[in-house]
DNA sequence: TTTT
DNA sequence: TTTT
C-alpha cells in the first residue's frame, strides 16, 4: 500500500460534525468535511480568501479517533490518498465522487 | 498561497497525451490524466492491483514543459493542490469536478 | 528550486525564542530549534515519548515573520529543503550541520 | 509513531554501494547515501548545481528490500523521518549525526 | 459547512 | 530547549 505515489495532506478546520457510521462487520467509518483556508493578496492588492472543501472518509481505528476527538470547527492535519470511484444516480446517470482516503490524523491546537 | 495547508504528490503514469489550450491571454493549460498504481497482496494472498487515475491542470511555465517533455506513459511526480468545482451540464444538474493543480513536475526515469 | 526532490515537513514546538540576525544585505535570518514529539506504547506497554530537535533556518520574508510571530512554546507547521554543510572547528576538525532550510511556515494553534 | 509530524521525502539517487549489516536479532540494516540534485540560474543567469548529500538508515523488511534491488546510481524516492543523535569520537567529544529513518521506498526508472 |  |  504504497504512500509515496499517491499522498494527500491537508491542515484545515472540520466544517461539521463528523458522521460516524457502523458497519455490519462491527468496523467504524467517519467522514469530515474539511476546509482548507488560503488568503492572499490579489492583482488589486485586495484580500482574497479561497476555501477549497474536502471529503474526507476514515475506517476502523482512525474512525474511532474521530468518533471521540473531532468535532466541528477543529482544526486538524491529515495524511491519506486520493481516490475516486464512481456510481449511478437515481437517474441512472454514472457521478463521480473524489475522497481522500485517510491513513493518519493529527489534532491541532492541543486546546479545549 | 500555502502549500502547507493542501498539498498533494503522486507518482503515476500518464494514460494519454496531455492536452494542451492555448488560452486567449497567450497562456497555456495542459490538462493530464495520471494513473498511481498500487499492487498489494489481499486476504488469499492474491496480488491485486489498485490503480487510481487523476485529473491535473497546470498553467503557464508548467503548462510549458508539459507540452515539451510529457508524452502518453511517462512516469511523473507531481506536487499540487486539491481543488474542486461545480458547473451545470446540459440537462441543468450541478456537477462537481476536482482536479489537482500541479505547481511543480518532475520527468521519471531520466530516460528519453 | 525543485521542492519534489528534497522536502522536509514537520510540525512540533519551538524549544526557545528564536534567533534573529540582521545580515549587512539588509536581509534577515532567523534561526529555529524545533522538537517534534511522538508518543507510543513500547513492546511491555509502557508510554514512551520520543522527542527529536530540529536546526531550523530561515531567510528574507519567512524570517521576517518568524521574527513577529513564533515565540518560544508555539506549535509550528513548516516546509522546507534538508540540507548539510560542513566547517571547521578550532581544533581544525571538520564539523558537520544538518539544518532544515524553512521555506514556508504556518502558526498553528491560532490562539493567543 | 506520527508521520504527520515528521516527514522527508527525497527523491535522489543512490551514492554508493548499499552498506547492509545483519543484526544479531537477524534483522538486517542497511545504509544508504542519496545525492538530491537540483539546478538553477544564478543572478548571472549561469547554470548552477546543487547537490545534497543524505544519509538513511532503514531496518527490517526495508532493509531486505534495499538488498535486494538497490544499487549504485540507482534512481529511487523514499519517505521516513528526520533523526539526530550524538555520539562520543575517539577523543571524547559530542558528536552529532542526522539521519534519515526510512520508512518506504520506492525504485524509479522502472529499469532493469 | 469551518477558520483567521 | 518545546509540547501533550
Amino acid at each position: 500500500m504504497s504512500t509515496l505515489r499517491n499522498k494527500v495532506t491537508l491542515i484545515g478546520n472540520v466544517g461539521q460534525e463528523p458522521e460516524i457510521r457502523d458497519l455490519e462487520s462491527g468496523k467504524k467509518v467517519a467522514k469530515i468535511s474539511l476546509a482548507t483556508n488560503e488568503s492572499y493578496k490579489n492583482g488589486k492588492g485586495e484580500k482574497v480568501t479561497d476555501t477549497q472543501w474536502h471529503n474526507l472518509v476514515a475506517w476502523g481505528k482512525t474512525a474511532e479517533i474521530i468518533e471521540k476527538y473531532v468535532t466541528k470547527g477543529k482544526e486538524i492535519a491529515i495524511e491519506g490518498k486520493l481516490t475516486s470511484r464512481s456510481y449511478e444516480d437515481k437517474e441512472g446517470n454514472k457521478r463521480y465522487v473524489t475522497e481522500v482516503v485517510v491513513s493518519e490524523i493529527l489534532l491541532l491546537g492541543g486546546n479545549d
